[in-house]
DNA sequence: TGTTTAATGCTAACCGTTAGTGTTACGGTC
DNA sequence: GACCGTAACACTAACGGTTAGCATTAAACA
């Protein structure tokens, strides 16, 4: 798994690592619209058709090293301890990656993402996709008889308290407040689980 | 205002919509992505140049109608009956605007929408604006002492039941479905209303 | 060795979008 | 009614992301 078997793989790999590189190296650079995607290849030495045939468009660029968010999500859900509530995991998850985003490191990229809309449009799509994999995963666990809108509600209500929580004032702070409301959310729509009719007292109007 | 006063903002207003329209059956009888800008110029009989000083992008010539979609949220919070609570009031305009675009008519559009990735990134980040005009008219509510946190969670929540109850099998009953959930939410983020106690204790750890 | 296949390169183009520059017609003013 | 400022629109040309088509190289494999 860490070395990759073949000499074409390696240098595959290499290809799509510096391609990557440089074009974050540019866009810090000189700025994400500033920099064309002819001019990421030419640094990198290769064809712009290289480039596309590693990333599917420019933005994609910018989100290479966001890949495993969402294998994190849904790996937060299905490799949780046997008996470990699925919220406190979440909410676990959810802080690990806002931590991580709002790290020292991360904030020339997070501000660069921030001002150009098409990749804050690009993100906002992503993530969309991101609380897909994440409602199919909840549905998935047999320990949890949902129904399939409640599952998408959920995973879309966590992936808001991770866009929402990043942009706040004190970011843990507010991951935690959201969980807070996700958690009664989710009470709500697991009657089974076992509140005794308290979350459902608490929504009767 | 059903008039409006000069032969010039009459004539703006009838370019304008010639193009939209023009588009919007080009787009239904060929295809979105088979259909150019310079058809939709050459069908409408203007130039390129003044369909985008009429609209911003390709995608927004597909979502001019949509265009109140912004002002009935935030007018079901900030028009609704003085002693009115606020979900109860938002869930009756997510159900009208649920039905809405689930109508018969509506269906050619919408499946137009859903087929193009380009329609559903546009629709996306529309609606995500759309929820901050709403956070923004939910915290300007005397009435609702909440956090600027708790604001934007509950309107990002509000866009989510609308996105989601649209592709549910059962939209009607899906954002009943979802409202329970946001309510509960919102009723942990309030605890200053009425609660006394009971949903805090649903959530405590 | 020879064959197959995947990665890359090159060219040219498509399409959304915009800048620059006129041209026309409306609206208010004398 | 003539006059001028301005806003809508047209035309040209270009920029930049993206892709199709085809050639080339080098790895994998028999």
């Amino acid at each position: 798994m860490t070395v990759p078997p073949g000499r074409r793989e390696r240098k595959k790999a290499a290809t799509r690592q510096k391609i990557a590189d440089t074009a974050m190296r540019l866009f810090l650079e000189r700025g994400y619209d500033a920099v064309g995607i002819r001019d990421v290849a030419a640094e990198a030495d290769v064809a712009v058709t290289t480039v596309f045939s590693h990333f599917a468009s420019k933005e994609a660029l910018v989100f290479e090293q966001d890949e495993d968010f969402e294998h994190r999500l849904t790996q937060a859900v299905t490799g949780r301890a046997p008996d470990e509530p699925l919220m406190p995991a979440l909410r676990r998850e959810i802080h690990a990656l806002v931590r991580h985003c709002t790290a020292e490191g991360a904030a020339p990229t997070w501000r660069m993402i921030e001002e150009s809309p098409a990749l804050r449009e690009y993100e906002e799509s992503m993530r969309l996709r991101h609380a897909e994999s994440l409602a199919t995963a909840i549905a998935a666990d047999p320990d949890l008889p949902q129904t399939t809108t409640a599952c998408r509600t959920i995973a879309r209500f966590v992936i808001d308290a991770y866009s929402l929580a990043r942009e706040a004032a004190d970011p843990e702070a507010a991951v935690d407040e959201i969980f807070r409301m996700i958690e009664a959310a989710w009470e709500v729509a697991s009657p089974s689980r076992r509140a005794r009719g308290t979350a459902r007292a608490a929504t009767s109007r």
